[in-house]
DNA sequence: AAGGTTGGATAGTGAGTGCTAACAAACTAT
DNA sequence: ATAGTTTGTTAGCACTCACTATCCAACCTT
């Protein structure tokens, strides 16, 4: 009975909030209107979800993007730093974008910390992931031997950083596209970590 | 008859709008809360600063941590490119920590946009002194040629993304410090742009 | 047609918001 | 001591907030 292109009006509620705490705050949107931009009643809000904060909650636990990030990663591995690292970047900003109004809900408010845990478990999992091929590539000498978990977090930063600049300012910082970053960022790592 | 240490109502309240606004959100404090915290009456407040909006935006105009960034780069530079990478390192983290509070509140926050403005002004100039720095660098042969904006950005994007790593998580991502850190980055750009 | 589920409409709760008005108390300067 | 300035106090404004209660209409199943 359930059809995918007529949002019922959970769907319809859950979808609306996170438009408007992405543009607005979560403080900066009231219960009214999101019912009102979701085309039902308020009633019908508190009728299906008891409370804002729980709205909030359900939309991120159905709207969050996850992706089973182990397997795909091992998947794709070719043990050629360059590739590899590139399939990172891209897996990586791929779940960010994807889930960029879910970060700036939870980051433009402080009371929403069990929420924020959630849309950051897997930046924190490719950390993990990417620190593990480090040593890896160093066993296989395919890099030089140095901190092989500083040198993964220094990479995950210059991304999250990049993911950053873009997700708060309108005025871009610059220019340049994402994907000329990606090949200068990966260009930096391939010369300064090769053997 | 001004006194440092003696502070008179007006920066008392500056300073407690800064230190809850950047703890509970701008919406999450009320300018009871504030007059409170700062021991004077909620009139103080009104009749000095007109507005909680107002309130903030002095606030950050008086407490903004703000350097001659152009001239202490030109006396400081040695052409070096670990040794001036590293001074570009410090003076960078040392304005985002004395600015974090700023921070955290005008983040937070979708409606302070113009205030926003003043907080990231520091960072775009510094991006602007690195890639004139990498620019001259190549000239000097001490770099190897590669695009000078997409290098500037890329360092400096690696060092918002540390910052913000930790400007909002309260669980660090990681034990290393921003020490080990900063001289793990500036070790992988010199060992990549090193002619 | 009967009964059950679901949603809309309206009105209202109590608490909190930013902000103002009015007056008295305290301090300062002359 | 007198006048002027800066404060605290109290009360209150008009408004919004998240959330509830009640009643009624539309729908579905059998």
């Amino acid at each position: 009975m359930e059809n995918k292109l007529i949002l019922d009006n959970k769907a319809k509620l859950m979808l609306a909030a996170i438009d408007l705490m992405a543009e607005k705050g979560y403080k900066g949107v009231s219960t009214k209107e999101i019912a009102a931009a979701a085309g039902v009643s308020e009633m019908t809000l508190f009728r299906n979800f008891g409370s804002k904060h729980n709205l909030l909650d359900k939309a991120v636990d159905h709207y969050h993007y996850a992706i089973e990030m182990t397997h795909i990663f091992n998947e794709n591995v070719i043990w050629d730093l360059r590739a590899d690292l590139l399939m990172i970047s891209q897996m990586y900003h791929e779940i960010m974008e994807r889930n960029r109004k879910l970060f700036l809900i939870v980051l433009g408010d402080k009371e929403l910390t069990e929420i924020r845990e959630k849309a950051q478990k897997h930046p924190r999992k490719l950390l993990e992931l990417l620190t593990n091929y480090f040593i890896e590539m160093q066993k296989k000498n395919k890099l030089i031997p140095t901190d092989a978990e500083m040198q993964a977090i220094t990479f995950m930063w210059m991304n999250y950083g990049a993911f950053m600049s873009q997700l708060f300012v309108k005025t871009e910082l610059t220019t340049k596209s994402k994907e000329q970053f990606m090949r200068s960022s990966i260009d930096l790592f391939v010369r300064a970590l090769s053997p």
